[in-house]
This record gives C-alpha cells, sequence and structure tokens, in this order.
DNA sequence: TTAATCATGTAACACGTTACATGATTGC
DNA sequence: GCAATCATGTAACGTGTTACATGATTAA
C-alpha cells in the first residue's frame, strides 16, 4: 500500500525515471521501507494505467539503453494528497520482526546459540546505527533544493531511526546480561 | 517466512487447532508478527502436505463443530529447529513503517494536520505500551506451565515492545516539539 | 578480465488482506 | 433479539521476493 505512495512523493519533487526511484528510495527512505527493482517497475506500470503518472521515453545515444521518465499527472497528485492528508490509523504503527520472533522461542535453543544471535543482533543495530548518524543525504539534498520545510521531516524519520537503533542497542547489553545471570 | 515457524513453534507447546492457534498468536506474538485466520488455516494445509504437521479430527457434540488437532511430526520439529538455531541476518532486523512514510512527506501538508497526526501516532503509542505492561499472559503461563526458561525469553521480547513504545512516545513529544518551534 | 553501473523489464512463486459462507450456543 | 464465541474454510486480489534476460560502458 505505502510503496504506491512512497513513488508518488518521490515524483513530487520532480520527473525521474524507474530506476533513479530505486536509488532514490534506497537513499532516503529505505530505514523505514525497502523496495526491489521489480517491485517499482510493477507499480509505475499499473500507476500508468491509472493514470496517476505519465511516461515519457528518452532516447540515449552513447550506447546507453533507452530511458522512460515519468511525470506525476493531476489524479496523481491528488491521490498522493489524499493519502497523505488521511488519518494515521493503528496499522501505520504496526511491527514486523522475524528476530523477536526467533527469540521468543529460543528457550528451545543451547544457550550459545542464543548469545550468538543476540550478539550478532547488537552488532548489526550498531552499524545500522552508525550509518544513520552519518548519513548526509538529508543536508546535502536540503542545501541542494532550499527546501528548509522537507528537511525538518526528512530529518524527523532519521531521529526515529537513530533512537531505535540506539534502543536495540541496549535492549541486546540487557538481554545478554539476562541470559548470563540465568547461567544460561 | 516467519509465519511457518511460528505456528511450529506454538505447536512446539502441545497439539493445537487452527482456532487455537490463532488465538495464541493474539495472546503472545502479536506486538511483532500478526496473523489472520485464513492465512492460518493455509499455512497448515501447506505444512501438512509438507508432513511437518498431521491432523487428527476430533468430533464434538454438544451442537459445537468438529475439531481439527495438529500435532507436530518429527520432520516438523527438525524444521523448527533448523530455523531457531539458524544465524540472524540482516533481513531478520527489516523495519517498515508506512507512518514513517506519511512524516517523509508532510512538509507538503498542512501543519495542522501534522500536528494532529503526531497526536494521534502518540496517543496509539501510549495505548500500546500500556497494553503491553498490564499484559499478564507470560505470567500466568509461567505459572501454568512451570517453564522458567521459557518465561525468561517471553519476557524480553514484551521488554523490547515496552521499550519500542516508549521511544515512540517520545520521539512523537520531540517531533511536537520541533514542529511547534518552526511556526507550522 | 571481471565486476559494477546504467536501464529496461517478465515470470513464477510466496505471503498478506478482505470478503464471503455456514451454523449452533451462550450471554447481555 | 443481537452480538460474540466456537470452528471450519474458499476465493480473489494485492504486495513482496527471487530468478532470469539483454547489452553497452567504465573503472579496478
Amino acid at each position: 500500500m505505502s510503496l504506491k505512495y512512497g513513488i508518488l512523493g518521490l515524483l513530487s519533487y520532480g520527473p525521474m525515471t524507474g530506476y533513479e526511484l530505486n536509488r532514490a528510495f534506497h537513499a532516503s527512505l529505505a530505514f523505514f521501507w525497502k523496495a526491489t527493482m521489480s517491485q517499482v517497475y510493477r507499480e509505475l506500470k499499473q500507476m500508468e494505467q491509472k493514470g496517476w503518472v505519465s511516461a515519457t521515453t528518452i532516447i540515449q545515444h552513447n550506447g546507453k539503453p533507452n530511458k522512460k521518465e515519468y511525470t506525476l499527472t493531476q489524479e496523481g497528485r491528488e491521490a498522493f494528497v489524499r493519502w497523505l492528508s488521511g488519518p494515521v490509523v493503528d496499522s501505520d504503527l504496526e511491527v514486523r520482526s522475524a528476530f523477536l520472533m526467533k527469540i521468543f522461542f529460543s528457550a528451545q535453543n543451547s544457550p550459545m546459540i542464543n548469545r550468538e544471535n543476540l550478539h550478532r543482533f547488537k552488532e548489526i543495530s550498531r552499524k545500522q546505527l552508525s550509518a544513520l548518524q552519518q548519513e548526509t543525504a538529508i543536508q546535502e539534498y536540503g542545501q541542494k533544493i532550499q527546501d528548509k520545510r522537507s528537511v525538518t521531516y526528512w530529518e524527523l524519520t532519521r531521529q526515529f531511526g537513530e533512537r531505535y537503533y540506539q534502543l536495540c542497542v541496549e535492549w541486546a547489553e540487557m538481554a545478554l546480561a539476562t541470559v548470563e545471570d540465568q547461567g544460561q
């Protein structure tokens, strides 16, 4: 559901190709929404049929393959605004964690494997945290497009991510201590 | 991917019907994994074909519909243990948040709607937090089944949830202050 | 010479969501 | 009388994942 609106949102800054949309996704929305190339192309096809975006083929020379640039239509912009201004519902907050599923059943695992898994979780979280802290794309874009209001909101999502991974690291330390304490 | 293992994990505590599995899901795993009835029935059918679970029909009198009780087979238990003892991978930590997607683009929204959305997010998070704090299922089960080791791990997932929703509430307060500060 | 980048997709499968169907019993 | 609980599912659709296909250019 949200992938559609992620694409519309990115196109609201200006026209882009599927390939560029994919890069933009990875550079900015990846912390809270992952998308693959084939998904992006499929959504673009569907949205073109709906009339939310329109495509223009750009012929390239120098041996590079032709591009299809997508532009937001009036209906597309309206659909985006309807979603954006619509209310926040319970399901927008849903959490899904394969890792916690594993932890839930981990009493049936060997203590050694549990310690390893918790350590690995902590390390991955730490890496994600420092990646988000060193994130400069927001500042760069902000200086380029001179849109102070956008930067505020982009920065809020980044800060959520920072706090989240901070939590993961601290929880992992607590969990490791608990598991050791119990002599497991 | 994880729904399968959630079902196998619950069946590792003893045989259950699809209906009971659904209730168990809502009572224990719901914070980090949501499942619907039809999904549970579909997975059970697939896993029966794979030979991971076996079904026994229990004829009921007193007007109630017949039940099908599912039991973990040896192969099912092996598949579960393979998953449980397998390494934690990056994708096990993936975050997906429709709410943050909306915040990311919220510079294009009216300031009033943004304040409303942040307030609503804070309220939902607060409710989830107090629901998790008042959660007693873990203690009850623990006393019933006398499995101290399981309780430790169940409790770790609950604590992750508590910390997570605490973070949400605090972040929302910070975000509201930021948005007000900017005169938006 | 090998991998990465640019650029488009298709096909098949897996998983998640929503609506529908049946029908007795129990509590408000 | 109406909603909830017990208990099973099917069907259709929507979304996410993985593998495959093409083919030139550029940097290590």
